[in-house]
DNA sequence: CGGTCCAGGTGTACGGCGTACACCTGGTGC
DNA sequence: GCACCAGGTGTACGCCGTACACCTGGACCG
């Protein structure tokens, strides 16, 4: 009689259905409600229950990371700046869906393939626009955090991953970002956080101080100052 | 005898000593190190006499941002441009000085006043160097979060503080965020939070695809493209 | 000088967290 | 009929923030 107790039995879990549930959870009752036991609890389930299908709290966001950053479908096709544009619009709508979900994303540390896909796929409208790989490259970076609502620390470069086969086997998943991460260290597998943050940094500054100043010489102009 | 057990009797605690306390501590230990019980071992101490200084850990956590954002000075003086782009990455070093900063700071709701203060010497800078007052809101967002190292929803407006007497005196003291929120709003005490997210979030992005045509245009001119 | 006061440090305790580890249980395959 | 094992359970540990009652030593006042 077991089964009467709780209506239907309750279907067992699995790994999609924990991520699953873990999302809505989150998107109705807020980011600092997202805890092991108040998951579990959620899916009438002792919280211990969880781990046999994610191995740990840092796994279960990396879970729903991967598939919140799926809804963004992929990119269209046409003009890259158009197509760009409304990409990113996709993926902002997106993170709005899951307000909790910007937060847990800048927590991560390392990539979630649905992350990985996402910055590949822009990589591809970049260069398919015709950028060239090294302004690609500094492009994204420019593009970081606000913009893709991703972390601009998206790669902690101290932990590497010198495994070359595995390596091969990102850059055949990723081309685009494999192409990027060739272009600074010489060796195309070589580590991808090689890259000068500070330049980075002032890449992107400087592209916003040289448009702002634009947007003020035209106004200037306008006003007859 | 008590005194001589631990030395020079522990001088006694005071909030700033305790906010400096903190401050080092993360510099050395990390920001997962920040915790009430650590921090309070650290200085020689029971967990609860913090609480004689701090009425919580976000008091806290607040205190040491504004520690760490008072050591970005004033801005310096001359063409506007120029002097942005100094005081950005001098906003930039202290915060690599202290690695928690940024993630401390992005995960605050609202701001202390050394961060309001930060923003409005910004603003001044825009104002300063002939933006017009509508330009600048625009351009402060669009600096939002990867330059400033600050969030980009910096203000939570559903806390809503009505009471007029303060609005003024904060309106004193940072009279360009004031003059901001009254360019949006017609009247200047009106809610800080009132702008158009999404608008202000297209602003930023079409700024920057602007500026990457522009480099990719130029690159493709030089290679005869 | 005796007494009161109180800022500031203490001790204990509670509820919440992530999760290690031993255990049970019901279905599957030999 | 029985071993196996995926998947759910129960208990326990050490961490966290912090409420609350308590103590203590110096300042101040009559």
């Amino acid at each position: 009689m077991k089964q009467s107790a709780d209506g239907a039995r309750r279907a067992p879990l699995s790994r999609e259905r924990v991520l699953r549930a873990a999302v809505s959870f989150a998107d109705g009752a807020g980011t600092d409600a997202i805890s092991m036991r108040k998951l579990a609890q959620e899916l009438g389930v002792v919280p211990m229950a969880l781990y046999k299908h994610v191995a740990n709290k840092d796994e279960l966001l990396d879970g729903m990371v991967d598939l919140v950053v799926g809804e963004i479908g992929p990119p269209g096709a046409g003009e890259w700046r158009l197509t760009m544009r409304a990409h990113i619009l996709a993926a902002r709508r997106v993170l709005l869906r899951h307000p909790w979900a910007a937060g847990v994303i800048q927590s991560r540390t390392s990539p979630t393939p649905a992350v990985l896909g996402h910055l590949d796929s822009m990589a591809r409208l970049f260069r398919a626009g015709g950028f060239s790989v090294s302004l690609t490259h500094h492009a994204m970076h420019a593009m970081g955090s606000r913009l893709l609502g991703f972390s601009q620390e998206l790669f902690d470069d101290t932990a590497a991953t010198p495994d070359p086969a595995l390596l091969q086997q990102l850059a055949r998943a990723y081309p685009h970002i494999a192409e990027l991460a060739g272009a600074v260290g010489h060796d195309a597998a070589s580590t991808v956080g090689n890259c000068d943050d500070q330049a980075e940094f002032e890449f992107a500054l400087d592209l916003l101080l040289g448009g702002l100043e634009r947007l003020r010489a035209a106004e200037s102009v306008g006003r007859g100052t």
